[in-house]
DNA sequence: CGCTTGCTTGGAGCGCACTCAAGGGTTTTA
DNA sequence: TAAAACCCTTGAGTGCGCTCCAAGCAAGCG
């Protein structure tokens, strides 16, 4: 029987909080990063990691002689910018399509640029929907705490 | 043999924004939609409509005496409430849970509140991770462009 | 040597939020 | 009276983004 993949969370804690963690990085000649490394540095499960593979969001990763995966500074900055553009909502499908952009090379640089400007775009609609949202729900708010207030002094008066 | 349902686009076009069109409502006494309606009033599909009540994010909605849905402006605020909300990507069971708590009456309050609170949290928090990528993306908006002017010389220069 | 730990693969499964199908009823128009 | 245009219900299907499983290989340790 083999022990089945464990997933702990990451930095061994509550930490959900998964930003770019480039502090425990190594330098660029002695880059090379286990899965589980990976694991700790992202935020995402090993799974992920090798789905995205599968589905051609990342580039070719090292391997080691036996054939485990070893991943580059440059494999965490796209890691990076994939969790970025994750943060937007961008679909995933859309991602595979800029990194196979940016692996066909430099003629790609304003279908690209189209891509990135157009992300943007969505960016800026959907911060502005979200303080939509903030004005609704300040509004009702303050609705609840002005009858939690009434309340408040039924009881008291 | 029946005519299937046909989800005609809202108004009649390519308007893919759908916000609040408290335009076009009835007056308060004469507020009786069908479907269709509230279909053309608020971007949603008759069918996810159906499926909001089947799930309880609704309340009861009135009858015609053949069966079928009349909404009230009141369900229209309702939807544009939950629109707001699920902008900000509540999950529908946590609205479900909100909606059970609207209905339970006027001692929820406070976990209405609480609920609101949170939600509004989540939001600025989205917010503020909307604009760490809005960063990332101009940075890398300002290399791709610059790229371009430097094939644009490398041509005329 | 056996045991544990960590990694590999392909493919199946899951949760969410819809989305649609099948089969039928009612109302309006021709 | 017939066809078209609405509407109804239950239950199954879809697409996305993971998430997990089963089986197995390789390295380190007592």
């Amino acid at each position: 029987m083999t022990v089945t993949e464990t997933e702990t969370t990451a930095e061994g804690g509550a930490d959900s909080c998964a930003g770019p963690r480039q502090g425990n990085r190594r330098p660029d000649g002695a880059d090379k990063y286990t899965i589980s490394e990976v694991v700790a540095l992202t935020g995402l499960t090993a799974h992920t990691l090798r789905w995205y593979e599968r589905i051609g969001l990342m580039p070719h990763i090292d391997r080691s002689h036996t054939g485990q995966r070893r991943y580059s500074n440059r494999d965490l900055d796209w890691l990076d910018l994939v969790g970025k553009l994750r943060l937007t909502g961008m679909p995933v499908a859309d991602m595979v399509r800029y990194a196979e952009l940016v692996r066909s090379g430099d003629d790609t640089y304003t279908e690209r640029f189209e891509l990135l400007r157009q992300t943007r775009e969505d960016v800026l609609t959907r911060i502005a929907e979200l303080q939509g949202t903030l004005a609704v729900l300040d509004r009702k708010l303050g609705f609840y705490a002005d009858a939690g207030r009434a309340l408040a002094s039924e009881r008291t008066g």
